[in-house]
RNA sequence: GGGAGAGUUCCCGAGUGGCCAAAGGGGGCAGACUGUAAAUCUGUUGUCUACGACUUCGGUGGUCCGAAUCCACCCUCUCCCA
């Protein structure tokens, strides 16, 4: 088994903080498990650690792709188990740290992603179905192709609706079938997960609060230069939370200030959706960050786990 | 001081005698989630000893079988004239 730390929570609770303070005192390395901070350039907005923050811990998968380029959660894995080895092979202890939970959840459950059941024309053409006989049509062809999963996805959730028809039709089995094929390995990991939350009042205080020292940080002239290299709405990357909505400011599609509560808004929710993706893994551990962590229990309790020093 | 208009559930806002616990939106809360996930989608939102009951529509009193809706007075706010 490998020994294997994660750090999740809402946005805003503390995690870069955490996770750094258990990398120094258990000599760690952190690999970052946001499916923003991936992205080079993108640093107000996503609230990268800088150099200072890092404290001269290593980080993992933080810069690792350009922003016009797409990312997916299988490409994560892959990175993310290869840095694990890399990490454990120097005799360091991994901490996987982010709040993208569909990243951590197929790590840790350790899905295996089907090699070949993608397909960018169908789906686009599905997409065009959707557009032009409605979500119920689209959603009966699914029906045809799993039940299963007709069954268990909205009609309205189009874009879910579409990724099964073209996942069971391109692979040739149906699209829940695949799912339940993915999950039959067992973990590798000793895994110590944590989860980080406080009182939602405070959190989104501290949301609301972070997003203002974004804008003073200069969120707005970094969301300025990726769009003058070329960065649309389009992009992948430019659907976070704080890149859009300034975007949508600079092309004078509302005001900063609409722009800016936006930014907030949509930071809150994020926050509550990741909350109910976490709070149903009863692997997590949860502390509140709130109220000062202690450390030294904290970094006892993993020794007795991982059966170190 | 005179005139016009407005006060609705957390907010905005519809409702002008019964089909109103009250449209719609926002926000909140809860949930789903396996190759776009900071995305996408769903449910719920007066109280309760809940297929029924109770309390709400600025306040008080009244008309009526029955009022958020009509009448009287009062309070508050906005605008216009002085």
């Amino acid at each position: 088994m490998i020994n294997l730390i994660c750090v999740a929570g809402p946005t805003a609770s503390g995690k870069t903080a955490f996770a750094i303070e258990l990398a120094k005192r258990l000599d760690g390395e952190i690999i970052s498990a946001d499916s923003m901070q991936i992205y080079k350039g993108m640093d107000i907005g996503t609230a990268k650690p800088d150099a200072e923050e890092m404290q001269g811990i290593k980080h993992y998968l933080i810069d690792e792709v350009s922003p016009f380029e797409s990312f997916d959660v299988s490409v994560f894995t892959e990175l993310c188990k290869k840095y694990i080895d890399e990490i454990t092979a120097k005799g360091k202890i991994p901490i996987v740290a982010g709040g993208t939970g569909l990243f951590i959840n197929s790590l840790i459950d350790n899905v295996e992603f089907y090699s070949d059941n993608t397909n960018e024309k169908l789906r686009a053409e599905l997409a065009e179905i959707a557009e032009k006989n409605g979500n119920e049509y689209l959603h009966k062809m699914l029906e045809e192709c799993d039940a299963e999963a007709a069954k268990n996805i909205h009609p309205n959730n189009v874009k879910r609706v579409i990724r099964a028809i073209e996942a069971s039709k391109t692979a040739g089995i149906a699209f829940s079938e695949q799912k339940r094929l993915a999950i039959t390995k067992k973990s590798p990991y000793n895994l110590m997960y944590f989860g980080l939350n406080m009182d939602r009042a405070l959190l989104y205080e501290r949301i609301n609060r972070r997003v203002d020292i974004m804008i003073e940080k200069g969120l707005l002239k970094e969301v300025e230069k990726l769009k003058n290299e070329g960065l649309d709405a389009s992009y992948n990357s430019m659907k976070g939370i704080g890149y859009k909505e300034i975007l949508k400011y600079l092309d004078g599609k509302c005001s900063l200030e609409e722009s800016i509560d936006e930014i907030k808004l949509l930071s809150r929710r994020y926050a509550k959706r990741q909350l109910t993706w976490f709070r149903r893994d009863d692997r997590i551990c949860w502390l509140d960050s709130s109220k000062g962590i202690n450390m030294e229990e904290v970094v006892k309790n993993i020794k007795v786990k991982f059966n170190i020093k």
